[in-house]
DNA sequence: AATCAAAACTAATCTAATTAGTATTTTAGC
DNA sequence: GCTAAAATACTAATTAGATTAGTTTTGATT
C-alpha cells in the first residue's frame, strides 16, 4: 500500500501524456495511485514542484537517449541520430514534452544543470564533425534551437504520421548541417 | 466605468508580461480593471478562452510586425528583418510569448487560421529569395522552426542583453540561409 | 514485543473559477 | 423625453482543487 516517489513521477508523466499538462492535478495523480490527495505531500513539495520533477526526469531521459544513440558514431551522422532520438521522445511522450516546455519558464538550479549537460553533449557531437570552429557555443545554440523549434512545430503532424516527421526532420537538419559545414569548413 | 473586451485583453497581456502566464488570473485581471471578477464573464467565456485570445492577439501582432518590416525588401534581407521583428516582439512581450507557447497546446480553428497566415507570409519571403524551389513547405517549416526554437531558447539572455541576442540570432540565421541557398541554388 | 519514523488518513482552510440571480445602465425605437 | 430591450455590473453562492493541521496506522529496527 506504500507509494514511492518514482511511482508518483511515473503516474504524473502518464497522465500528462494521456491528458496533457493541464490534466495533471494532485487529485488525478492521487486517484490513479488509489491514495488520498494530501498523502502525496509526504513525497512532494507542491503541484508545481511535481511538474518540475516530471520535466527534469524527461529532460534527463532525452539526454540519456541521445547519449546512447550516438555512442561510437560522429559527425553529421551522430547529429542526425541525436535529432531522431529527440523527436522520438517527443512523439512517445508529448505530455512530458509539454511539461518540459512549461518548465523552461519555471527554471531552477536543477533545470539549468540538466540543460548544461545537454549543451555539453551537443557540443561533443558538433566537435566530432571536425570543423574549423573557434567558438563552439553559437553552433550548439543554432542546432539546439533548430531541434527544439522544428520538433515542437511538427508535433501535431508527427503524432499522426511519425514516418513522415522523421524524414522531414532529417531533410531539414541536412540543410542546417550544410550551412554549418559551409561556414566552418 | 464600462469595460471593453479590448481593455480586458490589454490588461491580461500586461499582467502576463509582468508576472508571467501563471500570474494571469481572472481575479488579477478584474482587480487591475477595478471591477469584480464575475463581471468579466460578460465579455469572455472562461480564463482559458481569455488566454487563447491573448495568444491570438499576440500572434496577429507578430504577423503584422513582420509584414510591416518586410515591405519593399526581399531575399535574405527580408528574412533577416522578419527574424528581427520576431525576436523584438518576444523581448517586448515575454509573457504574451509564453501564452502563445501555451496556446500551441490548446489550438482551435482561429489559432490555425493565424498560423496559416503566418505560413503564407513566410512563404512569400522565401519565394522572394528567387531560389529553385520545387516545394515551398519544407523550407518554410525549416525557417519557422528555427526562428521559434532559437528565439525561445535565447529568451533568458535576450531579456538581459538584447543587442547580443539580435546579433547572435542574425549570425545563426545567416548559417541557415547559407544552407538553404546551397541546397536550392 | 516495544519504539520510532515514515507515510497514510480525516478534517479543515483557502484561493480562484464559475454560476445564478438581481440591479443598473446604456441604447434604440417611438 | 420616454420606454423597452439589451448589455453589463453587482452580490451571493457553489464548486474544484491545493494546501495545512493534526491524528492514526504501518513497517522497520532494536
Amino acid at each position: 500500500m506504500r507509494i514511492t516517489k518514482k511511482q508518483i513521477l511515473q503516474t504524473a508523466s502518464d497522465i500528462a501524456d494521456q491528458d496533457g499538462l493541464s490534466g495533471v492535478s494532485l487529485k488525478a495523480v492521487a486517484a490513479a495511485l488509489q491514495i488520498r490527495t494530501p498523502s502525496l505531500y509526504n513525497h512532494i513539495d507542491s503541484l508545481e514542484g511535481l511538474l518540475l520533477e516530471v520535466a527534469h526526469s524527461g529532460m534527463r531521459e532525452i539526454n540519456h537517449q541521445i547519449t546512447q544513440t550516438t555512442v561510437g558514431i560522429s559527425g553529421d551522422t551522430a547529429i542526425q541520430s541525436a535529432g531522431e532520438a529527440y523527436l522520438c521522445f517527443m512523439i512517445a511522450h508529448p505530455g512530458v514534452y509539454e511539461t518540459i516546455q512549461w518548465a523552461t519558464w519555471h527554471q531552477n538550479n536543477e533545470t539549468e544543470q540538466i540543460l548544461s549537460d545537454y549543451h555539453c553533449l551537443m557540443g561533443k557531437l558538433v566537435l566530432s564533425c571536425g570543423l574549423n570552429i573557434a567558438e563552439l557555443d553559437p553552433v550548439v545554440r543554432l542546432l539546439e534551437g533548430f531541434l527544439h523549434g522544428y520538433a515542437t512545430q511538427q508535433l501535431g503532424s508527427a503524432l499522426a504520421q511519425p514516418d513522415v516527421a522523421f524524414a522531414d526532420m532529417s531533410s531539414a537538419l541536412d540543410v542546417v548541417l550544410l550551412g554549418i559545414h559551409q561556414k566552418y569548413q
